[in-house]
DNA sequence: GTTTGTGAAACGATTCACAGCT
DNA sequence: AGCTGTGAATCGTTTCACAAAC
């Protein structure tokens, strides 16, 4: 498959969600300016984005809400659930255990894990903390997809490197830190606090 | 000030990581190589967002590592502390108060709301939350710089309107929604299910 | 008449490459 | 000799604009 940019795919998420919206609101078809319009796009964008992967409209009429947000669910990788482990039963780490929403959009947390004595064998809804030193005891009987990373940045390559050895072949990473992994691993990072320092940045020089 | 990429701020904010790291380690000067080395990037990048802002190396020897991380804090506006709102006291918006490295950076969060009585009263690391409803008289009494929002995908309009209408001027937003601001207002996103989706994407992709 | 799909044009960001300073 | 600062070249993404389909 051709390279797709990064901010294409955000892209499409988004539109899947708006094309739901749609669906609920039971229309049958969508332009490429309705959905622009509510995603704060251009209906050029849209077509182009969605060109990528297919001929998907009616010229005249729009695009079947329905099926597009089927091909977009198939695009996507979002026909199945996949198994993720957390390691780090801190704050954010318990946080998202709790959240639901990953659950309802296909994402099951099934194992978290800690090296603080005092946080194993807690439980988070029902989701005993492991020992991260079972980190690849456990995933070899219950291998998981992708790996989320909450621990500090000083650990957090160490981890990446034993979540690739037992076979994650993606990781969401919140550690504040530059990591290395294969080529065919996928990496994502969540810095907040480097989210906080772009807001500053514009807060700085208005 | 000209326009300033989005992906230039974040390296800014990356440069002067790396930075204190050289400083703690006792180098004086450092070269847009091993800086770019560093960040996983190239020298030319490095030197070309720094030359954004001004000259700040010598030819033939490098940046001076104190000076340059500190004309870093002030254009990324952080040599002074920001006080934060936190609008939701869920997991996430808990965990956020709780979490350490803000304050280090120079994020303080001075007040957190929520609409559920049942979370009302309660304390995050001796902060109480408190009614949304007295959203605004609080922050009357204590201004705050940046708003965050940490609510259910339907309620983030209203409490963004009202956080802008009570004069903040910076909002992260964690909701799964679309936020309309005014101009003047920066708003960043932060949307976890979209990095899983994306991280699904390469998966399915490959 | 409406809206898609898509080459071409415009724009923006990154990389190259080298003159100029230390 | 080493490394910065930067104009020029390249690459990638977004926007334009219009022919084709309904």
């Amino acid at each position: 498959m051709r390279k797709v940019a990064d901010s294409t795919v955000r892209r499409l998420s988004l539109y899947l969600r708006y094309l739901e919206e749609f669906e609920h609101r039971g229309h049958a078809t969508v332009s490429s300016d309705a959905l622009a319009t509510r995603g704060g796009t251009t209906s050029a964008q849209v077509r182009k984005d969605l060109s990528f992967f297919g001929s998907f409209g009616k010229r005249g009429l729009g695009y079947p809400v329905g099926d597009l947000a089927r091909r977009l669910r198939e695009i996507l990788g979002l026909t199945r659930r996949y198994q993720l482990a957390v390691v780090g039963a801190g704050k954010i780490g318990g946080a998202l255990v709790q959240y639901r929403g990953f659950r309802l959009r296909g994402f099951d947390i099934v194992a978290i894990f800690d090296s603080d004595p005092a946080k194993i064998g807690r439980t988070f809804d029902g989701l005993e903390v492991r020992d991260v030193a079972e980190l690849e005891s456990v995933l070899a009987e219950q291998p998981v997809d992708m790996g989320v990373i909450v621990v500090p940045g000083e650990q957090a390559q160490v981890i990446a490197d034993r979540l690739v050895a037992a076979g994650v072949k993606a990781i969401l990473n919140f550690a504040p830190a530059q990591l290395a992994v294969p080529d065919e691993v996928s990496l994502k990072n969540v810095n907040l606090a480097l989210e906080l320092e772009a807001l500053s940045f514009t807060l700085a020089n208005r």
